[in-house]
DNA sequence: AGCACGCCGACT
DNA sequence: GTCGGCGTGCTC
C-alpha cells in the first residue's frame, strides 16, 4: 500500500526513459508538493526501481490521466534543484526532435543528459556545481578582461590574421542577414577561420553569448579542436570551451554538460550529440563538414544532428552556418535562390587561400593497364618521382585488410563468414580471416576447407595488400638522402590502439614517411602540409552502386582527398590528384577534374528530381531484424496491409508509396536476418502523420502470431542509406 | 527500457 | 537437488 499523499501535492507529468510502444510513451503523473517547475530534475519511484526523470508540462493534464486512480499516484522521491531547470525551448525541441524521428519524448529527454546524473543526488550535484563555477571565476579572472574591449574593440585583442577578400565578405553577409547559411568554402579556402571570426565577433559582443560548434567526429578533427581552444582559451578562460563527444570520461560529460547548462561554458564543441546539450545563452551553431554522414545517428532516434541544428537554432534564435566544400545535395538545394524557394543562403568562397592551386587531376583509363595491376605503370612513375624530390604522396583505397576474399583455386570454397552475409577478411599481417561485421576471426586454413587443396588465393586488394605491393615496386627507389623508401599505413587495423593514430601522423607531419597508404580515414580532415600527390587506385566500386547516394559520397570523398594535397602554397602549383578508373570519363570524375561541386551537384540533383528521389521526396526505412528473413519481412508486409485496413493510417496511403519489404543489403549480421522496407512521400508533412498513425499499427503486428520471430524493428527517418 | 515472475536443461 | 536460460507482463 502506498503511503498516503500529503493532502494538498499537486500533479506533476514526469518524462522517465520508456520507449514508444510501451503504453507508457507520454508523461507519467507523480505527486509533488511543493509544486515543481517544468525542466526540473527529478528522481521518481517507477514500479520497484528508482529513475530520473524530467519534470514536463505541468498543469494540462492528458486524457489518460481521467483513468488514473489518483488514489494510487506515488510522489516524486526527490527533486535535484540545485540545478536551474532545463529551459522551455529545450524542452520545445527535445519533443520535436522526439516527434520527428518517431521516439518517445521521454527516451530522447534522458538520452540528451549526461548518464552521471542518473546516480547523483541533489547535494552531489550542488557540490559539483560550486566547484564548477569557482574554477571558471578563478579562469576568468586570471584571462584578459573581455569587456574592457569595447564594443568593436575585440579587433584590437584578436589574433592579427588578414583575411581573404572572400572571407570579409562571407563574414559581413553573415552578419547582414538571419540565415541558415551554406557556406561553400573550397577546401583551403579558410571556412575555419570564418567559424572562428563569427565566433569571436559574437562573444565580443554579447557577454553571455553561448556558441555550439559541431563536427563530424573529433578525432578526425583534433586540429579545429585545437583551434578553438587556442584562440578562445586564452581570453574566456579554460572553462569556457568544453567538448562533448562519445569518447570522454563520465566524469568530463557531466562537467561538460553541467558547464554548458550553466552558462560557464562559451563554446561547446562536440560531435552530433552535443545537438541535444543545454546551452540556455545559444546564439550560433556552426556545422562543419556539414555533409559527412556521421552527423546521421544509427542507434536509438536515428537524428540527423544537421537538420536538428537548423530547426534548433530557429527555435532558439540561433543563427546557423554550416560549412563543408562539397555540401550535401539536401543543403545545396535549399542554398539554391530564395526566388526558386531556397531557404538556406549560400555564401561562396571559391579559391583557395595564398598562391595555393588546387591540384591537377590525372586519369588513368584501367582497360588499357595489365590485367589485374594494382598500381598502373604511369602512377608508379609519378610517386618515384616525387620521393626523388624529396615530396610525400598519398594512395588511398577505401579496404583494409590484406585481401576481402580468400578463394579456393580447385573449387568453389570462398571465405565466407559463417554468421553473416559476407566474406571474411584475409589479414596477412597475422594470417587471420576476420568477418568485419560480427568480427568472427579465424586463423587462415592451411588448405582449402572443403576440398584439401593447399592452395588458395587472395582475391581483390586491402591496404595491406597495397602497402606490400607499392613496398616491392619501390625497393629501387631512393630519397633524396640515399635512403630506402619509407612507407606507413594508417587505416582502421594500425590505429586500434590509443595514441597510435597520432604517432603515425606524427612520423607523416614529420617527414619521416615517404608513401602514406590507407582507408578514407586519411583522406578526411587531417591537414598534411607536405603531400604533393594523391591516387586513388580503386575508386570506381561507388559509381554504379544501388545507393542512390553512393555517387555524392564518392565524390565528396575524392575532393577531400584531393584537398590534402599541396596544402603548403610552396609546392602547391606542381600538385596532382591521380585516379585509376575503368571509366575515366565518367561525368563525376569529369567534375572532379575541374574540382566543379556545383556542376556534379546540378547533375546529380537533375537525376534525384527526375527519379523522384530526396531532396524532392521524403523518405522512412522501417527495418526489422528476425531469426528468418521470411519473419522479418513478413512482419513488414503483414504491417503494411494493416495499415490500408486502418482508418487513420489509410486515409494517408494515396499521399505515399510503401514499397514490398526486401532483404537489407547486409542482410545477415551475426546470424540475424534483417529486412526493410521504404515509406516514400512528396510531401513530409503526410509522411510524418503516417508514421505516427502507423507506430501502433507496426507494435501490434509484432505480437501477431506469424511474427513470433521479430527480435526488433526501427523507424528510420530520412536514411542515409537506402 | 528494466526488472520481476515463471517454468524447463546442465552442473558448482 | 540448484543455477540460469530468456519468454510474458507491469510499471504513474
Amino acid at each position: 500500500m502506498p503511503q498516503t499523499p500529503p493532502p494538498n501535492a499537486s500533479l506533476t507529468q514526469v518524462l522517465v526513459h520508456t520507449p514508444v510502444y510501451s503504453q507508457m510513451a507520454g508523461a507519467l503523473t507523480y505527486l509533488s508538493e511543493p509544486p515543481l517547475a517544468p525542466g526540473t530534475l527529478v528522481r521518481v519511484p517507477l514500479g520497484p526501481r528508482e529513475l530520473l526523470g524530467v519534470v514536463w508540462d505541468n498543469g494540462t493534464s492528458s486524457p489518460s490521466d481521467t483513468q488514473l486512480d489518483s488514489a494510487r499516484l506515488r510522489p516524486v522521491t526527490a527533486a535535484l534543484d540545485a540545478l536551474p531547470p532545463l529551459s522551455a525551448n529545450w524542452r520545445a525541441f527535445i519533443t520535436f526532435a522526439a516527434s520527428y524521428y518517431q521516439r518517445a519524448t521521454g527516451e530522447v529527454a534522458l538520452a540528451a543528459l549526461p548518464p552521471q546524473l542518473r546516480d547523483m543526488s541533489s547535494v552531489q550535484l550542488a557540490r559539483r556545481l560550486k566547484k564548477l563555477a569557482k574554477n571558471a571565476q578563478t579562469s576568468s579572472d586570471a584571462a584578459p578582461e573581455a569587456s574592457s574591449a569595447g564594443s568593436n574593440g575585440f579587433e584590437s585583442t584578436m589574433h592579427s590574421i588578414v583575411l581573404s577578400d572572400e572571407q570579409t565578405r562571407a563574414i559581413s553577409e553573415f552578419h547582414r542577414n538571419d540565415g541558415p547559411f551554406l557556406l561553400f568554402g573550397a577546401t583551403g579556402s579558410g571556412k575555419t577561420e570564418v567559424f572562428m571570426h563569427c565566433t569571436a565577433e559574437l562573444l565580443a559582443r554579447t557577454p553571455d553569448a553561448q556558441v555550439l560548434v559541431m563536427v563530424p567526429e573529433i578525432n578526425l578533427t583534433p586540429q579545429l579542436e585545437a583551434r578553438f581552444q587556442a584562440r578562445f582559451c586564452k581570453r574566456y578562460g579554460e572553462e569556457a570551451v568544453v567538448s562533448m563527444h562519445s569518447g570522454m570520461t563520465p566524469a568530463q560529460r557531466l562537467n561538460a554538460w553541467l558547464a554548458a547548462h550553466s552558462g560557464t561554458a562559451r563554446i561547446v564543441l562536440g560531435t552530433r550529440m552535443a545537438v541535444f546539450a543545454s546551452i540556455p545563452q545559444l546564439k550560433l551553431i556552426i556545422v562543419d563538414e556539414e555533409h559527412d554522414p556521421s552527423y546521421k545517428s544509427h542507434e536509438g532516434a536515428r537524428y540527423s544532428a544537421r537538420d536538428l541544428a537548423v530547426y534548433r537554432g530557429r527555435l532558439d534564435g540561433a543563427k546557423v552556418l554550416l560549412g563543408s566544400a562539397t555540401p550535401s545535395l539536401e543543403s545545396w538545394h535549399h542554398s539554391r535562390p530564395a526566388a526558386e524557394g531556397g531557404r538556406y543562403q549560400r555564401l561562396e568562397m571559391p579559391s583557395r587561400i595564398g598562391s595555393g592551386q588546387l591540384p591537377l587531376v590525372r586519369r588513368v583509363d584501367m582497360n588499357h593497364q595489365p590485367k589485374s595491376c594494382i598500381v598502373s605503370a604511369p602512377l608508379l612513375a609519378a610517386i618515384a618521382q616525387r620521393i626523388a624530390q624529396g615530396e610525400q604522396s598519398m594512395v588511398f583505397l577505401n579496404r583494409r585488410g590484406y585481401a576481402p576474399v580468400l578463394q579456393c583455386t580447385d573449387c568453389e570454397w570462398k571465405s565466407e563468414c559463417p554468421n553473416c552475409s559476407a566474406y571474411r577478411v584475409f589479414h596477412k599481417i597475422d594470417q587471420t580471416l576476420r568477418c568485419h561485421h560480427c568480427g568472427f576471426t579465424e586463423r587462415v586454413p592451411r588448405a582449402c576447407p572443403a576440398c584439401g587443396n593447399p592452395d588458395i588465393a587472395p582475391l581483390g586488394r586491402g591496404t595491406e595488400r597495397l602497402e606490400e605491393h607499392l613496398a616491392e615496386l619501390l625497393a629501387d627507389i631512393r630519397r633524396p638522402d640515399g635512403q630506402a623508401v619509407r612507407i606507413v599505413r594508417i587505416d582502421a587495423d594500425t590505429t586500434r590502439h590509443k595514441g597510435a593514430l597520432e604517432s603515425q601522423l606524427a612520423q607523416v607531419h614529420a617527414g619521416e614517411v615517404d608513401v602514406l597508404v590507407g582507408t578514407q580515414m586519411i583522406a578526411k580532415g587531417h591537414d598534411f602540409r607536405r603531400i604533393t600527390l594523391v591516387a586513388a587506385v580503386n575508386p570506381d566500386n561507388a559509381l554504379f552502386s544501388s545507393d542512390f547516394r553512393a555517387p555524392e559520397r564518392l565524390f565528396s570523398l575524392l575532393m577531400q582527398a584531393a584537398g590534402r594535397a599541396g596544402r603548403d602554397s610552396a609546392v602547391a602549383g606542381s600538385s596532382e590528384m591521380w585516379l585509376q578508373s575503368f571509366h575515366p570519363t565518367h561525368p563525376l570524375f569529369e567534375a572532379l577534374k575541374t574540382h566543379d561541386y556545383p556542376a556534379f551537384a546540378a547533375s546529380q540533383l537533375k537525376e534525384r528530381q527526375q527519379a523522384g528521389m530526396p531532396p524532392f521526396s521524403f523518405q522512412a526505412l522501417v527495418r526489422a531484424e528476425a531469426r528468418s528473413q521470411d519473419i522479418a519481412q513478413g512482419f513488414l508486409n503483414a504491417a503494411s496491409r494493416a495499415a490500408a485496413g486502418q482508418s487513420d493510417t489509410a486515409a494517408l496511403l494515396a499521399h505515399l508509396t510503401l514499397y514490398p519489404a526486401v532483404p537489407m543489403s547486409m542482410a545477415r549480421i551475426a546470424n540475424i536476418e534483417r529486412a526493410q522496407m521504404l515509406v516514400e512521400s512528396s510531401s513530409r508533412a503526410a509522411l510524418q502523420r503516417f508514421l505516427t498513425a502507423w507506430q501502433g499499427v507496426l507494435h501490434n503486428t509484432r505480437s501477431l502470431p506469424d511474427c513470433k520471430g521479430v527480435l526488433r524493428w526501427a523507424i528510420d527517418v530520412d536514411p542515409l542509406n537506402v
